[in-house]
RNA sequence: GCCGACGUAGCUCAAUGGUAGAGCAGCGGUCUUGUAAACCGCCGGCUAAGGGUUCAAAUCCCUUCGUCGGCUCCA
C-alpha cells in the first residue's frame, strides 16, 4: 500500500528505490525502466528486463546498492522541458509515456492521475542515473545506511496496473534509519507471520482447504466449526433484535432466475457451469438476491409493510480466478451475511443509519475498532452510464454521506467507483499482514428492482418501485473468521473459544475427581476437555496453552483433599487454588462480557 | 487469468542423476510426576498427478492440479 503522505522515511525509501534502479541497470544492460515509489514500510521499482530475476540476482543487487551508497554521491534536481526529458529518456519507453502523460495531464511520476499538467519537468540524478521524479530525496546516497535496508523479493506486476499491458519485474525492498529499526522491522514481519489464519487453523485444527476436494473449498473441523456456530447464533439473535426477518434460499436456480437478474450477462464468468436435468438448466448462485427479490414478488406488497429487512446466511459459489485463492480470505464457496431491505423513498435515510448502526454494533461486538471506509459515487461526468434515475441516485448518495457524517466516521469519498446499479458503502477491515480486505459492503440497488418489475401499491392506491438495499456486515463467514482468528492471534475472547476450559489431573489418582469437576463446569454451560493423556502436567499444560485455552484447572491431591481447583489463566498467570464456584463466576462472568 | 518461486510422512525439513531420512505429531509400553516438552519402542512414503529423457529420476524436460509472493479482479 502506499506510504502515508506525511511519512518522514518517503525522502529515504524513495532514494533508495533509486539507488536500487541504478544497480539493476547496470547489471542488466537495456533495462527498461517502470516507477519506483515509496510505500508503506518500504519502496518498490518495476523494471523490464531480459531475463527473470532469482534470489542470487537479488543479493547482487544488494552488493552493488552498498558500493553505490559508499559513493556519496548527491541527488541532484532539475527542472526540463518535456522535450529535453524525451531527449533524455528516448530510450526508455516506459518514462516516454509518462512524459506524455504528464502533459496532457493524465498522471503523475507514481502513475496516479492528476488534474493539471505541469509543463516544467523534474528529475533527479546521483552519479551515473537520472530518473523522471517529483523527489524529494535525501542529500547524497551515504546518506541511506549501508546495513539497513534488504530487497525482500520480486513479482510480477502490470504496468500502468493494467493487465493489457506488459507484465514487469517488481523488487520489493525496505530500509531503515538504522540496522536495529531493520531488525526490528523482519521481526514483526516473523510474528505477524506467526498469527496468518492459514497457520493458526492448522495449529488449532480450525479448518482446511483441500485441494482433493476443489481449490478455494473450505473444511470446518469441529472446533473451527464451533466458533462459526457461536459467530452465526450470535448474529441471527441480533438481527432479531434490530428488525430483521429471516429467509432461507436454495443454493440453485432455473437459468430463467440468472438471465431475468443479468448475471449470466454481465457475471457469467464468475459463475459455475449449469447442471442440466430435466432439459433444464440450473446454476449455483454466485448471489442471494434474485431468491429474495422472488420471495417480495411472491405476492403484492402494501406500502405499511415496509420496510422489509430479510436476512439470511447465503451460502454462494464463485469461481474466482486461480490465482487469487488465499486462505480464508478468498474462496470460491462461501456465505455471506446477507440481507436485503426493501423500502420506500422516504424511509431510505432512516434504514441507511439503522444499517450503519448495527454495523458499528456488530464489529465493535467482536473487538475490531479500525476500519477503512469507501464511499463509492457517480462518475458526475458521465450520469448516462448508470441505472436509475438521476434524483434516486442523489438521494442514494446523500443518505449514505448523511449517515456516515452522524456517526463521525472518516471515509474517502470515491468518485467514478460505483458501479452501474447503485452507490455503495465499502468498509475494510485490515489483517495482520496490513493488507485490507472488504467485508461490510452497504450497496444501493436500482437495476433488479427494475428487471423483476416488484412495486409496492402506495397510499394512492398505485403501483410504485421500492427501494432496495443489499448489505453484508460481516461480509462471509468464511472471510470474517479469517480475519477474527488473526486479530485474536488465535486467542479468541472466552465467548468465542471452543475449548474454554481444560481440565489437568497430576497423576491418574484425580482422574475421577477431574471427571467430577468437569461435569459441573460442563453443567454450568462452559466448553470444556478433560486431559487423562499418559503425559506429565507440565507437558498438558504447554500442549493447552499452545491451543490457547483461557483457563486451565490443575488437578493435584491438595485440590481433591480441599475439593478446589487451581487456575491458570493462558496469559501464564497461576491464580492459585479457589473454589470452583469461584472459578465458574470467573468464568461465566467473561462469557457474558464477551472478553 | 498473468509473472515468479515451489510441491518429499499429519507438521517442519534432509537426501552429487545411483538403496528416500530426521525431529515433532500419532500409536504401544514404562513412569504417577505441582505450572510451557519424562523415557523406551513401533507405525508412517507409488517423492502432487500424468507423460517423457536415461542403464538408472525426488533430482533433468513437458503437461495438468495445487500452494506461496505479487499484479489484475473481488465478500
Amino acid at each position: 500500500m502506499p506510504a502515508p503522505k506525511d511519512d518522514p522515511l518517503i525522502p529515504l525509501r524513495h532514494s533508495t528505490a533509486h539507488v536500487m534502479a541504478q544497480a539493476v541497470g547496470e547489471l542488466f544492460p537495456g533495462t527498461k525502466f517502470g516507477i519506483g515509489p515509496a510505500i508503506e514500510d518500504g519502496f518498490y521499482y518495476d523494471f523490464d528486463l531480459p531475463r527473470p530475476l532469482t534470489p542470487d540476482d537479488l543479493e547482487a543487487i544488494e552488493a552493488r546498492m552498498r558500493e553505490i551508497i559508499r559513493g556519496n554521491y548527491p541527488f541532484i534536481r532539475r527542472e526540463i522541458s518535456p522535450e529535453e526529458g524525451r531527449r533524455i529518456f528516448h530510450d526508455q519507453p516506459y518514462k516516454l509515456e509518462l512524459i506524455e502523460d504528464l502533459q496532457a495531464g493524465r498522471a503523475d511520476e507514481d502513475g496516479e492521475s492528476i488534474s493539471t499538467g505541469p509543463l516544467t519537468l523534474t528529475t533527479y540524478t546521483h552519479d551515473t542515473f537520472t530518473d523522471l521524479c517529483r523527489g524529494p530525496h535525501v542529500e547524497h546516497t551515504g546518506q541511506i545506511p549501508a546495513d539497513a535496508f534488504k530487497l525482500l523479493r520480486v513479482a510480477g506486476a502490470y504496468w500502468r496496473g493494467d493487465e493489457r499491458r506488459p507484465q514487469l519485474q517488481r523488487i520489493y525492498g525496505t530500509v531503515w534509519p538504522a540496522r536495529q529499526e531493520l531488525e526490528a522491522y523482519l521481526v514483526r514481519l516473523e510474528e505477524i507471520e506467526r498469527r496468518d489464519h492459514r497457520r493458526l487453523g492448522r495449529e488449532l485444527d480450525l479448518f482446511s482447504v483441500d485441494p482433493n476436494l476443489g481449490a478455494g473449498l473450505v473444511l470446518w473441523h469441529p472446533k473451527g466449526a464451533m466458533i462459526r456456530y457461536l459467530v452465526e447464533e450470535f448474529w441471527r439473535q441480533e438481527h432479531l433484535k434490530w428488525g430483521y426477518e429471516l429467509v432461507f434460499s436454495p443454493h440453485i436456480g432455473r437459468s430463467w432466475l440468472w438471465e431475468k437478474s443479468g448475471h449470466l450477462q454481465f457475471y457469467r464468468e464468475n459463475m459455475y457451469a449449469p447442471l442440466e436435468i430435466d432439459e433444464q438448466e440450473f446454476y449455483l448462485k454466485p448471489m442471494n438476491c434474485p431468491f429474495h427479490i422472488s420471495i417480495y414478488r411472491s405476492r403484492v406488497r402494501s406500502y405499511r409493510e415496509l420496510p422489509l429487512r430479510w436476512a439470511e446466511l447465503g451460502t454462494v459459489y464463485r469461481y474466482e480466478r486461480g490465482g487469487v485463492l488465499h486462505g480464508l480470505l478468498r474462496v470460491r464457496g462461501f456465505t455471506q451475511d446477507d440481507a436485503h431491505i426493501f423500502c420506500r423513498p422516504d424511509q431510505i435515510e432512516e434504514e441507511v443509519l439503522r444499517c450503519l448502526d448495527f454495523c458499528l454494533h456488530l464489529w465493535r461486538a467482536f473487538g475490531f475498532h479500525e476500519y477503512e471506509i469507501d464511499l463509492s459515487v457517480r462518475d458526475p461526468a458521465h450520469p448516462e452510464k448508470y441505472a436509475g434515475g438521476d434524483e434516486a441516485w442523489q438521494q442514494a448518495e446523500q443518505a449514505l454521506s448523511r449517515a456516515l457524517e452522524a456517526r463521525h466516521l472518516p471515509y474517502r469519498r470515491a468518485e467514478g467507483e460505483a458501479v452501474f446499479y447503485g452507490p455503495k458503502i465499502d468498509w475494510k477491515i485490515r489483517d495482520a499482514l496490513g493488507r485490507t480486505w472488504q467485508c461490510t459492503t452497504i450497496q444501493f440497488d436500482f437495476n433488479l428492482p427494475e428487471r423483476f418489475d416488484i412495486s409496492y401499491i402506495g397510499e394512492d392506491g398505485r403501483e410504485h418501485r421500492p427501494y432496495m438495499v443489499h448489505r453484508a456486515l460481516l461480509g462471509s463467514m468464511e472471510r470474517f473468521l479469517g480475519l477474527l482468528i488473526e486479530h485474536y492471534a488465535g486467542a479468541f475472547p472466552v465467548w468465542l473459544c471452543p475449548v474454554q476450559v481444560a481440565l489437568i489431573p497430576i497423576t491418574d489418582a484425580q482422574v475421577p475427581y477431574a471427571r467430577q469437576i468437569e461435569e459441573a463446569v460442563r453443567a454450568a454451560g462452559l466448553r470444556v476437555v478433560l486431559d487423562d493423556s499418559n503425559r506429565r502436567m507440565q507437558a498438558k499444560i504447554r500442549e493447552h496453552q499452545l491451543q490457547k485455552v483461557p483457563y486451565m484447572l490443575v488437578l493435584g491431591a491438595r485440590e481433591e483433599a480441599t475439593g478446589q481447583v487451581a487456575v491458570r489463566l493462558r496469559t501464564g498467570e497461576d491464580l492459585g487454588d479457589m473454589p470452583l464456584s469461584r472459578f465458574l463466576e470467573m468464568a461465566r462472568e467473561a462469557v457474558e462480557k464477551k472478553v
